[in-house]
DNA sequence: CGTGTTTGACCTGCGC
DNA sequence: GCGCAGGTCAAACACG
């Protein structure tokens, strides 16, 4: 297991960051869609190619695979590649009056749907699983091509190609993948507290802007893994759930994966609250103003690892995440030099892989308990109890 | 010293 | 051209 996740992160190692971790619940059974989705619709569907069809084309996304490679199901992930998802007329009514997602008709599976606002190629996501569903992620891209994907949902959502091939170079020049992960559940310890999921790159704040419409603030982050590194993303709130953190990816990497030790410098703060005088607001870059400040994401750290570590054996009471994750992280196979090889990964990628528990957890009636054990956001403790 | 956040100012694209 | 909104810059400061 372990041979297949490294081989497939040096393969596709370029894009690692895209990986976007979730735990806990994503969002509410039916997830009410905001009003005015102003867009034409689509005239032409256009056959999506299955995962088997295209199984190269992950865009850097390791964990697609890999969790269906764990779960041997089918992935809650939607990973689109040049092209809008939204669900099927059927399932979803597009104009000017909500819409109401609802579970699609069992089978585990994780609904998405975005709304494109017409002009400013914005876009919003929203989601959300069935309580049974293991799936971590949920992910939309829009970027450049035509058609492409790997995405294998049946009839639940269609995919229609770009009208234009004017807007098909609009759409070149504005790749975005825009993800939407449950907010992180801050630690017990600061609970007023609130984080921002962290990815495995290491990203820096370079501003944040009141949103037109929306009572929360936008957080912009550049990537500062590696000098030059035009990679950003952007972090808000989903306007339909507040729960959700709606975050868009632009840019590539330019970089392998982050392995400087300075990457971590400056990160661990305590008390961002006490930055001075000049923190004069209490808005956070996800809250509204009223809510109490943002506490600074964090990557995982060493002992971090050893706690998430800690807390997946201590609650593997599911046989079969036991099986498949001992196996993945056997203890015997767990020298000292273990967290050496982490140090060099500065990130190891698979403590990611690992927070997924969170949503293998997340169907069972002790919901809180899982979030807490198994968030990995909570378990990172993103916002930093270092 | 090198990292981080915060935040006001500035830039840019778009609609009218 | 003007105003608006979103995106970025950069100075000030905090943290380890």
């Amino acid at each position: 297991m372990y041979d297949y996740l490294w081989k497939r992160m040096e393969h596709d190692h370029g894009g690692l960051g895209d990986i976007v971790r979730a735990g806990g619940r994503i969002g509410p059974r039916n997830m009410e869609i905001e009003p005015a989705v102003e867009r034409e619709l689509p005239t032409e569907p256009v056959a999506f190619p299955t995962r088997t069809e295209n199984p190269t084309d992950s865009f850097g996304l390791p964990l697609l695979d890999l969790r269906d490679y764990l779960l041997g199901q089918n992935t809650g992930t939607e990973f689109l590649d040049g092209a809008e998802a939204m669900l099927a007329p059927s399932k979803m009514a597009m104009g000017s009056s909500s819409s109401s997602i609802s579970d699609p008709g069992g089978g585990g599976r994780f609904i998405l749907a975005q709304k494109v606002l017409s002009g400013k190629q914005q876009v919003e996501t929203s989601c959300s699983t069935k309580p049974s569903l293991p799936s971590p992620v949920a992910m939309l891209q829009l970027s450049s091509g035509s058609t492409a994907g790997t995405m294998d949902h049946g009839d639940d959502i269609q995919i229609w190609s770009p009208r234009s091939s004017q807007e098909i170079k609009r759409r070149k020049s504005q790749a975005k993948k825009v993800v939407c992960v449950p907010a992180p559940v801050a630690a017990s310890s600061r609970p007023s507290s609130d984080a921002v999921p962290s990815d495995l790159w290491a990203w820096r704040k370079y501003g944040q802007k009141p949103i037109k419409g929306s009572p929360y603030p936008r957080g912009y982050y550049r990537c500062s893994s590696s000098k030059g590194c035009s990679a950003r993303k952007q972090v808000e709130r989903s306007r339909a759930d507040p729960n959700i953190l709606v975050v868009t990816y632009t840019s590539e990497h330019n970089h392998p994966w982050p392995t400087q030790r300075n990457a971590l410098a400056g990160t661990a703060r305590s008390h961002p609250s006490k930055n001075g005088p000049r923190c004069s607001s209490d808005e956070g870059v996800l809250k509204p103003p009223t809510a109490p400040k943002e506490e600074p994401m964090e990557r995982p750290v060493k002992h971090e690892v050893a706690e998430m570590e800690k807390a997946i054996e201590a609650a593997a009471e599911d046989d079969e995440f036991h099986q498949s994750h001992t196996q993945m992280l056997p203890e015997e196979d767990q020298p000292d030099d273990f967290f050496e090889d982490l140090s060099e990964l500065e990130t190891d990628p698979l403590s990611l892989i690992f927070s997924s528990k969170g949503f293998m957890e997340e169907s069972r009636p002790d919901e809180e308990r899982a979030n807490k054990a198994f968030d990995p956001f909570s378990t990172f403790d993103w916002a930093g109890s270092s």
